[in-house]
DNA sequence: AAAATTACTGCAAACGTTTGCGGTAAACAA
DNA sequence: TTGTTTACCGCAAACGTTTGCAGTAATTTT
């Protein structure tokens, strides 16, 4: 029962007719007769013959596979992205190679090779933290493997992109803690060498200005995860002034502020308010409940993948490098809802 | 600059050889002389050659990739799975090929299907809801592809199976919500068709036999999402006697109850005790803190990863089926803490 | 000097498909 | 009858590699 798959071969042998019948009777070509067709269809059916990807993708140099190099999985952000880049996929016919580089730019260059060697139509790219040269990625590129970036893109290759405007995203949260309050707003921020932490920052500083706030350097902090909240907030906290709004470049680190902010014995959003970056579940789970900037990470794995499915359709060369930048929104919660009564603690 | 991927073919060719002779130099055979495999290393490097994996895999019908079959990516523990299956391949050179089923058995039988075409070495899968006709995956099997179940398994096939022990997990689950006062307790169960659904309402009804307690079977719901408690939760508050504690099948079930509860006034755990499985990090972050069983998806998806491979290199049908079953851990949080002073709500 | 060994290298088939081209038999036209 | 068309079908090359085998020249042995 067990066995090899069987090939256009076996079909062959089995009705003792060539291969070349075979092939052509299974993709219905008219040179070949009814009869032999209906012969040829019910034994592939009836054993259950699949073609060998493999093959097809040598002769034809398309393997119908797609690459995605993604920092984290276990992310909501990105396993949405994921998911987008999954359906998106599936609709058209494509499988996904899926490559997570747990930001670290070694094993970034790794799967890209790995890729490059699977000959992948295209790949999907969100780079890792560490990563600063990008020969890797262009090497992909020399291959004639388009590339599409999203989230994270690199600004020294030509290449579309999918981003949410962080700038503007930026802009608004710190906009909306200056609406509520905030004089003394702290910015964790992410490393400057991705755009998205360039970019958060500069809405950051811009939102400020544009306020009549002065930017203080001392009130931008390098720290995007919850164990870098661990270790820095007590000193942000103690500092005096104390800071009385937090804006975090994700959810999950803003998240963190405000639980070392309740045990601190402070109040959120009474005495320090917090915005978010991302929406996902978390946002709405913990107490109190978090505003944030939305970022669709499911729509835009699905864009990038049409982005991606459109050069590989349509050549690559072809296109001139497009950007599809969504449009951020900020969800108000209770984290910096200093309207009436204050949400529970 | 951007063309097709360099061949061993450009390589002999510049060089003035036979492709065999590159193609013995580049895995350093003792047939070559030192200064033949010098130049054709040189040229190799200096053109970026790569190996094409397809044709690679047509030869050897291997192709060094896995298949993972999972119902939904954008999932705490299903992404940690995928997190675990991801470093494992890496770590030995594997690819991973990943199809999200979104619960359909269509899609399911579909990508089994995409994953024979592309002749993966092997498959990792976690089934669907809806299936419950399995032909797609005895087709693998059939076709001499190594099958490895990780937390949903189907029981109607032999083969290797990594688990958290549900049953037990449940019994446990339940055992604390009775140690903690609870006597009329209701069950958020998942579909019977699936394993973890079964044996997890199993484990919940023995824990109340064991302790003297009546199965009622209007205790148990099938509800399994956070969507479905929106439907049903009314209901089931406004019963009389009320229930006093929950254990839902997961944790995003649970904290929607807990949610609803508090929503509709009353207090958890005072008046209600609440229950999850997963332990995910929203476990931490909602409020009060949910007590549940930890299911450590990074070491799933790594042990059957590890299993997989080992089918993979040492010959499938060289190894009986095996089971990989990981002793469950309750984690106790403030949703049933009726020690003291309550947790803040 | 002839024979045997050594040290390399190339030919060609194979993996599973597709496809241009050529071939054969039957059917039709003249 | 002969020539032409039509309707099918098979041969063989190609995609990029690997590998058994055969071949050649140089070196060693007798």
């Amino acid at each position: 029962m067990s066995g090899t798959p069987v090939t256009i071969k076996d079909i062959a042998r089995l009705l003792g007719i060539s291969v070349s019948t075979v092939s052509r009777a299974l993709k219905d070509h008219p040179d070949i007769s009814a009869d032999t067709k209906e012969k040829v269809n019910e034994t592939a059916r009836k054993l259950n013959y699949r073609p060998n990807a493999l093959a097809l993708g040598l002769k034809s140099s398309k393997s119908n596979t797609i690459g995605v190099i993604i920092p984290e999985i276990v992310h909501f952000f990105f396993s949405s992205v994921i998911s987008g880049i999954e359906d998106a996929s599936y609709e058209t016919g494509y499988n996904v190679m899926v490559c997570q580089t747990n930001e670290m730019y070694e094993r970034e260059a790794m799967v890209a090779k790995a890729l490059l060697d699977h000959r992948v139509d295209g790949v999907l790219v969100s780079v890792a933290k560490t990563s600063t040269v990008f020969d890797h990625l262009t090497l992909l590129q020399d291959n004639n493997i388009p590339l599409v970036f999203f989230d994270r893109v690199c600004s020294f290759i030509e290449s579309d992109a999918v981003v949410v405007d962080d700038y503007k995203g930026a802009y608004m949260a710190t906009e909306h803690l200056i609406s509520v309050g905030c004089r003394n707003i702290v910015h964790l921020a992410a490393p400057e060498n991705l755009m998205i932490g360039k970019l958060r920052k500069v809405g950051y500083c811009q939102a400020l200005e544009d306020n009549n706030l002065q930017v203080d350097p001392y009130n931008i902090y390098l720290c995007d995860t919850s164990e870098k909240v661990e270790e820095k907030i007590g000193r942000i906290l103690s500092r005096s002034p104390r800071p009385d709004g937090f804006f975090a470049v994700n959810d999950s680190t803003a998240i963190a502020v405000i639980q070392h902010i309740k045990k601190a014995g402070l109040r959120v959003p009474g005495e320090i308010a917090v915005v978010g970056f991302g929406d996902g579940p978390v946002a709405t789970i913990c107490s109190p409940t978090l505003t944030t900037i939305e970022q669709n990470g499911y729509e835009i794995g699905y864009e990038a993948t049409r982005f991606l499915l459109d050069r590989i359709t349509r050549g690559n060369t072809a296109i001139a490098a497009r950007k599809k930048v969504f449009a951020p929104v900020l969800v108000k919660r209770e984290s910096t809802d200093r309207s009436g009564k204050e949400g529970i603690q």
